[in-house]
DNA sequence: ATACATATTTAGGCTTACCTAATTATTTTT
DNA sequence: AAAAATAATTAGGTAAGCCTAAATATGTAT
């Protein structure tokens, strides 16, 4: 049995081991969770006895197989539970985080194989994040970053990488949404600004800092 | 604010004062929360502290007003939910309560009123269990125990007071479901067990101890 | 290679929510 | 009303998850 605070490292651990690779240190463990870092030494510790994780001391940790299964089934419900707030229960994308949060950890395996059946199998949610399925299996995409296209690309829009409210509120307030075509115009070589037509209608300049979380897939 | 342990107290504490009324007594609520009587004695005193309860030293507990609202509030949390699982996800009555258990203490408000919305306002769980508004308002209603009818009632089967699975499959099993039209037609003095006809088709014979946990209203 | 800065761990504590065993109140039976 | 039974409380403890302060590693710059 997983208790609430290992469901949290758990995750969080997988999340930092996507971003930078490799080990996951005590301090990023710790700046994200918001727990103190000698507190998340003697978490860390404990988990590594349940064979969770695997630790090197004063290296990070890594996780064994166990705990990334269980980590791939957090990020299931999370992702879900956000595409039934936003699809169903009317919330918008910033606003969904915190509760997907809590609801992340209903213990009901059941309770979440039927919630995907009545999403009708969602592929992503509604940040465009993928969704793993009842195994942790990913489909696989080709995603990458707008900063790393080139004049006269033409792509689709299916994915932030900043999920930060100001960033999702940014866009919506562009009226920028996940399946938007992105057609780019032109690049302004001095601070990488990005001129872009969106859905062949609206023209519209984007800060490299915008561009960069914008993820697309060439159409 | 309020933890997971208040909560489930708050809501045992309410339960068994519409059951027996008066008092709460330490030992009920710790028979009805499997907690050690100790422990329950140890936790009313600092809930008493915090105006949730008023504790009057061995004779037991009573709601303040702010914990009855708090109680309210995750009954109504916990039958909303269960509405969702029976009308949206497929589940059966006798599968719901476990998962709602769960799903009551996920803190937020917005998310409680979108879904009240989304389920269009309903006024009871699937077990006939009335939900109260978000002011911890009731709609009033007349049902009582089929077993205070007499020969010859005309009546509409519309909850249940005894919410174990056992019960609740012995009705599925014998199809009757809420909603149903019984028709009183006979009782058997000597064990006062009851012959019914229901929805004008099927005749079956309940024992006492099932007709005292089905509720009902005079149509 | 040494000194400094940063990251990590160790040691000692705290709070919440539980427990058991012993004691004291209350209720029931005789 | 006293004895016996039951219920409630007190006292002392535990585990999970957190904390601060101090000690020790590790990494970086000179």
């Amino acid at each position: 049995m997983t208790s609430l605070a290992e469901e949290n490292y758990l995750k969080e651990i997988y999340k930092l081991h996507e971003k930078n690779g490799a080990m996951v240190s005590t301090s990023a463990l710790a700046e994200n969770l918001k727990i103190n870092a000698a507190s998340v030494t003697d978490f860390i510790k404990k988990m590594a006895v349940k064979k969770l994780i695997s630790y090197k001391k004063s290296k990070g940790v890594t996780l064994t197989d166990q705990g990334r299964t269980i980590a791939l089934t957090i990020i299931r419900r999370h992702r879900l539970w956000e595409v039934w707030l936003v699809n169903n229960l009317g919330f918008k994308w910033h606003e969904v985080h915190e509760i997907a949060e809590q609801l992340e950890h209903v213990m009901s395996d059941e309770l979440i194989e039927q919630l995907d059946k009545h999403l009708g199998y969602p592929k992503a949610d509604p940040h465009g994040d993928l969704i793993p399925d009842a195994k942790g299996r990913f489909i696989k995409t080709s995603s990458k970053s707008l900063l790393d296209c080139e004049e006269g690309d033409k792509v689709k829009f299916t994915g932030v990488a900043e999920h930060s409210n100001s960033f999702l509120q940014y866009l919506t307030k562009s009226n920028i949404k996940l399946g938007d075509e992105l057609l780019v115009e032109s690049i302004e070589e001095f601070d990488k600004s990005f001129q872009v037509k969106i859905n062949r209608k609206e023209r519209r300049l984007l800060s490299k800092e915008v561009v960069k979380n914008l993820l697309v897939v060439v159409e």
